[in-house]
DNA sequence: CGACATACGTGAATTGGTTACATAAGTAGA
DNA sequence: TCTACTTATGTAACCAATTCACGTATGTCG
């Protein structure tokens, strides 16, 4: 993109390119006067923008409606397959990685098993053949991928590198966006898990509708991640969020106590039938975790405080206690809802992260 | 303002006036020449603009400079004088009001003393005769302010309303912006003080060079302040930074402790001399200060931790052992640095908040 | 097959901006 | 005082992007 100094005439018809390329991406396919319409903008100016970007290869013309009054009308679609981003969940003991078109539907996933003790190579290398493998079998060319973003656990600066990790070994210090450069030859980024999975809530989640955004991924480990204004908020050294590591939270035992002899699941199941124990060790770690919720609720005070994470699936058993404490805890509480997606929504938050630098630097937009 | 439709050919003016005012704002005094190299635009171009600013009153035309070499060229300087801000800080016991012209320069101060017991009514009067004296004392007709702006303790919800303040008597559900409106009849707004202070500092105190930032109110009464992205950070409700209503930090009983059968200067000083109950009874303030700092420092990952407030100016005896708890509690301890300005700086935010409303929506910059 | 509806194509007019070049108005020095 | 030099101004020609008006093309409906 050439910069926008004033002054260049041309400011005019970049913003137009913009506006007509915004709405057709949300409107899908659509006739010259619908996005006249849409824009503001003179059927011809659309015209003359839609050349344009069809010369770029973002458009191209479909076939006419049939069977409407009057001229059939030109029609022009976004090509969603002009390009291709992928997102990585590099986790513990998964990789999950999605691949999507420009326009966001994901195409393919694909799914890996590593082990948690596995050394960083192992596990960098892991994600390099599931991300390679989720793109060769959707039959995309591996040079049409544009963007590559990952997310793991533990904290990553913006350069992209993992500068703390205290689960995963050898994991501190890895360059993480620097290495998946390298696999499709793209650009690439890389953050903290929680937060992408807060950018996945609010792209197509329970958080859409919210611009300030508290995610608090309950697990084994216990993360939070942070949107303000819609968008990520890492922080200067991308620790924002982790408010866990303050010895009054304590966050990085939690989970400890609550699996002790046990399975997570087979604590959670208990606890559901009644069981005593499992109920107070349960009720627990919800304490334990709405102490650093409602943390981060009296920081930021959100519009939204979104619970996922691994355990979250367990439903109200963890919820409803996870609640109750937040109530007591917070002066004014704000709206708490379960995460709309599973395991997933790391790899797709990782999605929306590539496809905004691509729609950035590359769109323009 | 009229709205920016794409397609609007005017768009382009619009960018350049405001490129043009920005340039002419910093600079104070400027030829045509200088302007255009500075935004880009060619002479001609900033000539027009300036002609346009200048009917709107916005710019004058100075007496050109002499001694220079060459025809002598048209200077023009933003009319800093062409309207007024009022910013005032309506606290416990003192009023502050700042006037300040369309340059930010403050050209009158106004204080008054405000029992800390007075019913709401009668702040709300105290703060409106101090707003009007320091206007009328400084020979500016109150029809030529455009905004005022009121920061307050307690939580202020973003139509300007007092939602639920501790300290000051009735003052819960008090209509700040809707009661300043009527004193200047114009726009008014109102905002929390820690927050303004943080605003202040950002724009001409300690915290100029960061983006995020973090701002400690310490005082009889502890609040924090935040910014992201060098803007006001309120959250949903205004309550962002009450960290301290959390029991496990307990900021609301903090001062209490400390100033016990004394008077906070008579501890800090007896703390200065050595004494070892005033020294053990600031360090526990500090304490205190620091978690809920450092909660805050963990949720949001700050550039920067201001330390402002009533106490700060003691000095090193409070600065000292609350860094040192920072440093014990925060895994990566931001930048800390103490507040520029002393009991001026929440009026000082609420004339930047006053004078960014103004460029925003007068200036439409 | 004609009436109607809707989209397309073209040319003039408008707004905003740029470059080039002649002209004006100062200072510096002989 | 006059001339050279320097810098700013004024004017004209031209370009970019857009809109509006109006005539033309191409479908469906009765």
């Amino acid at each position: 993109m050439t910069e926008l100094r004033p002054g260049d005439a041309s400011l005019l018809r970049k913003v137009n390119t913009q506006a007509t390329l915004r709405a057709l991406r949300r409107e899908g396919v659509a006739t010259l006067t619908q996005l006249g319409r849409i824009t503001g903008l003179s059927r011809q100016t659309v015209e003359a923008v839609l050349d344009e970007l069809g010369e770029r290869g973002y458009v191209r013309e479909v076939p006419p409606d049939e069977g409407a009054m009057g001229r059939p009308a030109r029609r022009f679609g976004f090509r969603a397959d002009a390009g291709y981003v992928v997102g990585v969940e590099v986790g513990g003991d998964t990789i999950v990685a999605a691949l999507a078109d420009l326009g966001g539907e994901v195409i393919a996933w694909e799914r890996a098993e590593v082990d948690s003790d596995a050394a960083a190579h192992e596990r960098l290398d892991a994600a390099r053949r599931t991300s390679l493998a989720c793109v060769d079998g959707a039959g995309v060319a591996r040079t049409r991928v544009w963007a590559v973003a990952a997310g793991t656990s533990g904290i990553v600066d913006r350069t992209g590198r993992v500068s703390l990790s205290i689960t995963l070994p050898g994991w501190t210090g890895v360059d993480l966006a620097g290495l998946a450069r390298r696999w499709f030859g793209c650009t690439a980024l890389a953050a903290n898990d929680a937060n992408l999975a807060a950018l996945a809530e609010h792209w197509r989640g329970s958080a859409r509708h919210a611009s300030d955004v508290v995610y608090v991924m309950m697990g084994r480990r216990v993360g939070a991640g942070i949107l303000i204004g819609g968008r990520l908020h890492p922080g200067r050294g991308g620790a924002a969020g982790e408010i866990g590591t303050l010895r009054q939270v304590g966050w990085e035992d939690a989970a400890r106590e609550l699996v002790k002899d046990a399975s997570a699941a087979g604590v959670f199941e208990a606890a559901l039938r009644g069981d005593r124990d499992a109920r107070r060790r349960v009720d627990r770690y919800a304490e334990t975790l709405a102490i650093g919720a409602s943390a981060l609720a009296l920081a930021i005070d959100p519009d939204l405080l979104v619970l996922g994470g691994g355990y979250a699936r367990v439903g109200d058993v963890l919820l409803e206690p996870v609640r109750r404490h937040l109530a007591e805890l917070c002066v004014s509480v704000p709206e708490v809802v379960a995460s709309t997606f599973g395991d997933e929504g790391v790899a797709l938050g990782a999605v929306r992260l590539a496809l905004s630098h691509v729609e950035r630097e590359i769109l323009g937009l």
